[in-house]
DNA sequence: TTTATAAAAGACATTCACATCTTTTATAAA
DNA sequence: TTTATAAAAGATGTGAATGTCTTTTATAAA
């Protein structure tokens, strides 16, 4: 499946916020859940993990929940990938060959490669910003479920 | 880790045999779990399934193993991946968004797209003979994880 | 200070990929 | 026909990802 569930549900959780910022200062959890059809506290424990990471910030208490912080918008994907899937995920052989590599490449070695640097590109050059579009509307309906 | 470990196990699995076919006219699975060092039963069930979809041979009791079939060379890569890990790796939504398309896309679906269809490309018009280079003393030691 | 709220923490369940072990079935050679 | 061999079948185990539930902790407002 090239990337976790996790992967997915922590970039929605993100965009969720984002989107919904200038109607609310903070999201919470029970909403982001609901409205993106993500299991509630499954989801907590990705977005604590990115709260833990400085990715977002969250406030425990009445009034609080999750929100961006000064550097959610600025922050690669690749940043993302790191926290739910791990950077492995570009680097191990898809033949599960140990010593795999350019010196000792196994048989898909190269044509493996280009795909995965591209990417990897993709991923350390794409912010959540980038991922943001004017419509609100279709937005949010893009990023939920149903 | 975009594909299965079955997959890279049924690939090595093949070309192991294909390697092999000038010494011996079947290999057993002992052996090839061995050389490969991949779990016997487990490689015995992919190897099994593959057998069913006849892109490889095999025979029961002595004398007997797994050996090359009149095609099995000309099995492109995603019939093997059909095979363990589905098709739908190449059309799930990174994001995990249900009804993810072309018309209704999810804030990376365009990124991604482009990744998956070269991906694909790849494992279409890439065959297991493709796989086999000369030098066999090297190769098996690509195929190999020590 | 008390209360309500919301995240954090942690225990536990489920599912699936991966792995191991045992029994059964097919077959070639003696 | 008997025997040995090798795959097939199937029961069971394990670990990681995913999902659910309950308890604890922090905090804002009254």
């Amino acid at each position: 499946m090239i990337f976790s569930k996790s992967f997915g549900y922590a970039i929605r959780g993100i965009l969720y916020i984002a989107v919904m910022k200038n109607e609310k200062q903070r999201v919470q959890l029970d909403e982001m859940a609901g409205k993106l059809n993500i299991p509630r506290h499954f989801l907590g424990k990705i977005m604590k993990r990115m709260a833990e990471e400085k990715i977002i910030a969250s406030t425990k208490g009445p009034y609080g929940g999750f929100s961006l912080n000064n550097t959610t918008l600025q922050t690669p994907l690749i940043s993302i990938i790191h926290l739910t899937d791990g950077l492995e995920t570009f680097n191990s052989c898809v033949l599960r060959v140990r010593k795999c590599n350019s010196k000792n490449p196994c048989p898909l070695h190269f044509e493996i490669e280009k795909t995965k640097n591209e990417l990897m590109t993709t991923f350390k050059k794409t912010t959540i910003a980038d991922l943001i579009q004017e419509n609100k509307t279709a937005f949010i309906k893009s990023i939920a479920t149903f």
